[in-house]
RNA sequence: GGCCCGGUGGUCAAGCGGCUAAGACACCGCCCUUUCACGGCGGUAACACGAGUUCGAUUCUCGUCCGGGUCACCA
């Protein structure tokens, strides 16, 4: 194995290069998306290359299919890759699973300069370690170094006979260790506060931080994008670049998106998938679009980007420090202004495929309706719950018929009703305008308000006071046979 | 517990020594109107607390409190 640095092949110089390294879990939950946008938009806004790179390697859980829906949420989203697994160029392989040959090759360079070392110390003794410690009333967890000055004798002897190793780094006994991340600034730690951490485990696998380190410089990554859970990691991070002497990367810690104010947003906390977000009728351009938001703001007021807006509008120095919680009642919100913006074409597609063939069958005018539906649907999948009453008129009170603004009651429903029956059954086209136009004339006529006579037509029509279009409008979409019939129900049960 | 990070209205947030402390969502009211919406206009609501620095602190420093993260041969 070729461990010279000097021998991997290097980008060219300038380059912002950053990666999205998830882990194929089988759903992509919006806090991972939100990374992934931030990561690309840093490469994106900078003109660089953005990379994609499977860190398949957690072997208690792999899952079918997992790595296609990462391709299928990025590839809806729009965040374009331009090396990953399936587009291979120079800096490859693209999954982790396929790049285990190559690290252990770097941790024993590490040991020959003396920067990293051998430790022969079993499970059983560093168990001991940690309750002696307990009984001292030590802090637990950190390493005693006990391998750390063995001697090349016994070092020999112990490979010789084939006794497991693995290998850990030699931290600085003494001093501090900082780094610079763009969004929190310096962060110092103490270097006694660092344990001498395991690079290569004893089946020969590097550990997760190992292979990042190893990964992210062979791939040439100059910006790192992650949780700020990785904050406190980050120093070793640094040590091992420097042991190396690899230039470091910038780094950029993101805060959580959280559920509340104590839980992240997760998986098991039900639906934050990008998937059952999109399932429920939210646009993918409108959920990116609340996860920008959502931790960074722009510099203007603007709310509502298109993907090279954002690009545009790009600062990753202008993300929060502090954790956000997602907001559902936003993201309606933003999904509506996606929805309004559709246009009415766009918006009768989607909303028709909610609907169902079936239900589309018994509405006359399916056009109108929709029109009528988009300014009232903050999520696609909301829709059938504003059509109910095109099957049938559901059981209501009379007293709905009681509007104090149109001066309306059911004594004067039922006047306003068997009034328009006639006016109804005359019109012969039956068009929303002509329809409308016959009852407004009507009301002139009577010299009574639009509404004293139209509020009733839509409470008989669908027998709710919320609907998807006034009276005259339902009964354009629900169709004249079915608009007299209802007519003379409501007289009925007014009379 | 040690170490690290964070703390502006209910939520997302602007602010980076001097402001009546933006804006958006949500909420409330009014207008428009053939219902409900859309739209327009207006309103309620915040700098965690205590010191210090300063002529002056939401902005800087320290402490307290609260919250989160991290301390593996897991990723």
């Amino acid at each position: 194995m070729d461990t010279n640095p000097n021998r991997a092949p290097k980008r060219p110089d300038g380059g912002v290069v950053t990666r999205f390294a998830p882990s194929p879990t089988g759903y992509m939950h919006v806090g991972n998306l939100r990374t992934a946008l931030y990561t690309w938009l840093t490469a994106r806004h900078a003109g660089g290359t953005f990379i994609l790179r499977i860190e398949d390697t957690d072997q208690g859980r792999k899952v079918e299919g997992a790595v296609d829906v990462i391709y299928k949420t990025l590839t809806e989203t729009g965040l374009t890759w331009d090396e990953g697994p399936d587009k291979p160029g120079d800096f490859g392989p693209y999954v982790q699973s396929e790049r285990m040959g190559i690290f252990k090759g770097y941790a024993e360079q590490l040991v020959k300069e003396g920067k990293a070392y051998y430790c022969f110390c079993t499970e059983e003794r560093l168990e001991q370690m940690r309750q002696a410690q307990v009984a001292a009333g030590q802090a637990v967890g950190s390493y005693d170094r006990h391998c750390r000055n063995l001697s090349q004798e016994e070092i020999d002897e112990n490979l010789r006979n084939g006794v497991p190793y693995v290998i850990r780094q030699k931290m600085p006994l003494e001093g501090k260790t900082g780094f610079d991340d763009l969004i929190y600034g310096r962060i110092e730690v103490e270097n006694c506060e660092l344990e001498d951490q395991v690079l290569l485990k004893s089946d020969g696998m590097p550990t997760y931080n190992f292979a990042n380190v190893v990964d992210d410089h062979l791939m040439g990554i100059t910006h790192v994008l992650r949780g700020n859970e990785y904050l406190s990691s980050t120093p070793k991070y640094n040590l091992l670049y420097e042991a190396f002497g690899w230039d470091k990367p910038t780094y950029i810690h993101c805060p959580p998106v959280m559920k509340d104010a104590h839980q992240k947003l997760s998986k098991r906390n039900g639906d934050a998938s990008f998937e059952d977000l999109v399932a429920k009728g939210y646009l993918s351009d409108a959920v990116l679009n609340y996860l920008l938001l959502l931790g960074w703001s722009p510099e203007g007021e603007q709310e509502i980007f298109s993907l090279d807006e954002m690009v545009a509008a790009w600062d990753p120095a202008r993300i929060s420090k502090s954790p956000a919680i997602f907001d559902p009642l936003k993201l309606r919100h933003i999904n509506f202004e996606y929805i309004k913006a559709l246009s009415p074409e766009a918006f009768a597609e989607k909303a028709k495929a909610v609907i169902g063939e079936e239900l589309l069958a018994e509405i006359e005018n399916a056009d109108l309706l929709c029109k009528n539906l988009q300014p009232r649907t903050e999520v696609l999948g909301e829709i059938p719950d504003q059509l109910g009453f095109i099957r049938e008129v559901p059981d209501y009170d009379n007293e709905l018929y009681c509007n104090k603004k149109m001066k309306t009651d059911p004594a004067t429903a039922l006047e306003a009703l068997k009034i328009l029956l006639p006016v109804l059954e005359s019109v012969t086209d039956w068009s929303p305008e002509t329809i409308f136009a016959a009852c407004a004339e009507k009301a002139a006529v009577l010299e009574k308000k639009n509404g004293w006579l139209l509020y009733p037509l839509g409470i008989a029509l669908a027998g709710t006071r919320s609907t998807p279009g006034g009276g005259t409008d339902l009964a354009v979409i629900l169709g004249r046979e079915k608009t007299l019939e209802r007519v003379k129900k409501a007289i009925e049960k007014l009379s």
